[in-house]
DNA sequence: ACTCTTTTATGTTTTTACGCAGGTTTTTAA
DNA sequence: TTAAAAACCTGCGTAAAAACATAAAAGAGT
């Protein structure tokens, strides 16, 4: 991973970002000087599951994918990042070793504060340690939704699921198609199945004329059909 | 739900309660005579998905399981809960309803903060906040390896992981059963899959002599080989 | 102790999803 | 630009899980 000129968290331009919300006080001016910036290539592990925690990343820009390993090669998954959130934000005060691994998807600009510097802050600004608290929360219930999710839909409700969730969370560019390009295989493991399974959805979804594509690129033609076909799944949720 | 004289937390013997670790201050010991404590009998539900937030619920004693309602009145339990523990921690501060569903396995005690309380001990106790954040992230933690579970494992391997799951939880009592009783049904709602293919792996693992029931009460006999079974999906995992 | 209800059990059928094979298209990199 | 490597696609056989049906056992309440 290639060390990059650290980016001023002041001209940053990510106002979603924790850090970038907190930087009123003194002390996180002094703090926030001691973070680093890389930069991870498209493809490049830069979490690694099982390994020494190394503080806490967030994207200045680019794209990754939070991932578990599992049986036989297999992967899971768990959510996909964009600009100004964060990554491998479990134990840095827990566990030693990180429990998820983490990927770019393109090439991408990070920045890490060490568990030093992290827990200085969260034991000395309270409205950020306050923030990272609902940021949990908010995440715990994704991922309790997730669990759900995977258990009680079929194949095809849980792609259709995840092209919602990419269009949700990465929008579309000028031309409709969805602002994230994965595989059929990513979108697998992201959905819980296989690629097969996958390629076989969107195959039909695109016989349905509810969404079109060209290579990875995926465009969403009907969303309203699509998010009708989920909707007794989702009785309960508003995001 | 009955209301019950209130239990004083300075007697409560609930010590890995987050409240009772951080009485110290004035202002928490102000703040805790605001609680109620209810009685939540056998089977009642006392948090129901959807339904306006109503604070935080502890468990004084007893046990409850936490659930989301899916399609077909199909339920996916999220975790149970014992003694000192938290429910119905999602969105006091995020949503305005509740995104999860509990009901008592047993008759239980609950004490219950009012939003407005919770509100102001995590907006001025900061080493409080400092644990819920902790907490957030350890549950998190767990929800996102229940999601790679439910994902990759086999129907049986999800019976012996929920059956560990129960004895690391509830422990055992003198005779070696597991200190809860769950329907065949619970199990599977926990587990990601169905009664039949619960009862089936049961009866399948006592033909194997790896445990014994009697109805609902369950005793682990070979844990070793039970933990072997699944260990190859537990690679990372220490806890 | 008896009845009613719930839960557990097991065999059978049906559905769903998975995995492999082979061919095609797209992407990547020299 | 072209060759090689990925990624995508489709059909088919298989396996796993779910659903259905029916019986037996356990538990609750009178």
């Amino acid at each position: 991973m290639v060390l990059k000129s650290k980016i001023d968290c002041d001209i940053c331009t990510n106002q979603n970002c924790l850090i970038k919300k907190n930087l009123s006080s003194e002390l996180m001016q002094e703090l926030v000087k001691e973070k680093n910036t890389l930069v991870s290539k498209k493809g490049q592990q830069f979490i690694l599951e099982g390994a020494p925690v190394n503080g806490l990343f967030f994207i200045q820009k680019g794209k990754a994918k939070v991932l578990k390993t599992g049986i036989y090669g297999k992967e899971q998954i768990l959510r996909f990042v964009n600009d100004g959130e964060i990554i491998g934000h479990r134990g840095f005060a827990i566990s030693k070793n990180y429990s998820i691994s983490a990927s770019s998807i393109e090439d991408t600009v990070l920045c890490n504060f060490s568990n030093e510097t992290l827990k200085q802050m969260l034991h000395n600004i309270p409205s950020l340690t306050y923030e990272f608290m609902l940021f949990y929360a908010e995440e715990l219930n994704r991922s309790e939704t997730k669990v759900k999710t995977i258990s009680h839909m079929t194949v095809r409700e849980k792609v259709i699921d995840t092209l919602l969730y990419m269009y949700r969370k990465f929008g579309a560019n000028s031309k409709g198609f969805i602002d994230i390009q994965l595989s059929r295989k990513e979108i697998a493991d992201f959905a819980g199945t296989t690629e097969e399974q996958v390629i076989r959805t969107i195959s039909s979804l695109k016989k349905d004329n509810l969404v079109t594509s060209v290579g990875k690129k995926i465009k969403i033609i009907d969303l309203t059909i699509l998010r009708k076909e989920i909707s007794e799944h989702n009785y309960f949720i508003d995001s």
